[in-house]
DNA sequence: CTTCGGTTGATAT
DNA sequence: TCAACCGAAG
């Protein structure tokens, strides 16, 4: 879900940015960002329980295009669902069914398109499913870590403690969260937009140059995301203005009743609880190579946290860190892969700086449909075969060659010219 | 002006 | 899955 409405609000920081800008830098990718685009172009198989590697591929062409551009990835999946998301994951799971059984109907009906706009909305990404791409990071070097819990707070995790320079997604939580650089919407070709909190202040839309970090946390929260709901009528620019003026959200909610708005006696309890789940969500430690809190708890609190997830020992927390076993079930996942690589490369998670073996960023030439991911070539660390150019080679002469075509039945047959 | 709910697109051929 | 977009309603 996100924050409804944040980043329209926040258009005027938001500049476009591309890849090549952030050469030199590690990035944190929220990789199911990645996989919900890449699962749409074998849905059918995957609704079917069938393997299918394209969107595999589609996740690779992505790391061989940061790392030709000279960022380094680090790909961090979400791990265990939170109590407090329940409700939204059961209504997701029944979405997903019904899309499943309309697929199967129009299917029956032989209407394909149909059914297959339907599988899109009926996929779940499985954790067998990133497991599945998983293999593939480690087989060619690549960075991952698997979040205990929401990636979104793993991610910012690496970026407040410099592991990464930036993180990589589409979500607006990540903001909430606070971190302090995202590249935002970034497509196929490395195009995207970027954000830095420092140029917070500097906001059209909202007046946010008076706001502490905190302040925007509540902001967000007061505007409805995915641990509460909003009140009634309270979106991003109520919100903004509440805060604005009573600097806290308790003064803002008193404000709200002394006016003789209603508000459900659990609702700040479940504020508060927002608030902490932001701000200390458990999280990965890929130093400490165990479970900690986004930001450390303050020693006075003495709110009871259950609600952030059960605490995992070390072993555990490393392990589902690791890839090694499902993040839900704590189940070890079976080695699909026909090398079996699986041990010797189980150490290519985050915390360990690993010998990069140059990908080249190949277009389309090394990947047709048929090549499994597999099969992906390792190019000498000199050899950097110029996508950019070779596409721009291909556009040009078709955009030539057809011009040139309808420039010749223009001057053959002047009929076709009221066509044009 | 602001919020809310529904629809669509993304991939790739 | 997310956000963008659009139109309705307060
Ligand atoms: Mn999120």
């Amino acid at each position: 879900m996100g924050i409804q409405g944040l980043l329209p609000t926040l258009k005027s920081i938001m500049h476009p940015r591309h890849a090549q800008e952030y050469a030199g830098k590690r990035a944190a990718i929220d990789t199911y960002s990645w996989l919900h685009k890449a699962v749409l172009s074998c849905s059918r198989d995957l609704c079917h329980g069938r393997h299918n590697d394209k969107y595999i591929d589609y996740c690779m062409r992505r790391v061989q295009m940061l790392r030709y551009y000279g960022v380094q990835p680090v790909l961090v999946f979400d791990g265990g669902s939170l109590p407090m998301k329940s409700d939204q994951e059961i209504k997701r799971a029944r979405s997903r069914k019904e899309n499943l059984e309309r697929a199967l109907e129009y299917e029956r009906l032989g209407n394909h398109s149909a059914a297959y706009e339907c599988y899109q909305r009926a996929v779940d990404i499985t954790p067998a499913i990133a497991f599945r791409l998983i293999q593939v990071l480690r087989q060619e070097n690549v960075q991952y870590v698997v979040a205990p819990y929401e990636a979104d707070a793993q991610l910012v995790f690496l970026a407040l403690n410099r592991h990464v320079d930036f993180v990589i997604t589409e979500d607006s939580d990540l903001i909430v969260y606070g971190c302090p650089q995202i590249f935002f919407k970034m497509d196929k070709h490395g195009q995207g937009v970027g954000f830095q909190i420092s140029d917070i202040t500097a906001n059209k839309d909202i007046d946010l140059s008076d706001f502490t970090k905190q302040m925007i946390l509540e902001m967000c929260i007061m505007s409805g995301c995915d641990y509460l709901p909003s009140l009634p009528g309270i979106g991003v620019k109520r919100s903004h203005g509440l805060i604005k003026r009573f600097r806290t959200y308790q003064k803002a909610l008193k404000h709200l009743e002394a006016k003789g708005v209603l508000i459900d006696p659990q609702y700040e309890q479940g504020f508060h609880r927002a608030i902490l789940t932001f701000r200390h969500h458990r999280v990965y430690d890929p130093v400490k190579k165990e479970m900690v809190h986004l930001t450390g708890v303050p020693s006075e609190l003495d709110t009871n946290l259950d609600f952030l997830g059960p605490h995992l020992p070390q072993t555990t927390a490393t392990a589902i860190a690791r890839g090694e076993v499902d993040p839900t079930t704590f189940e070890s996942f079976q080695d699909f892969s026909s090398s079996g690589r699986l041990v010797a490369d189980s150490n290519a998670t985050v915390q360990n700086g690993v010998s990069n073996k140059k990908v080249g960023f190949s277009a389309k030439k090394n990947l047709p449909a048929i090549n499994s991911s597999r099969t992906h070539q390792h190019h000498r660390s000199g050899s950097r075969p110029c996508f950019q150019l070779s596409d721009l080679k291909a556009a040009l002469v078709s955009f030539l060659i057809s011009w040139g075509l309808v420039c010749i039945l223009l001057a053959c047959n002047p009929q076709v010219e009221s066509l044009v």
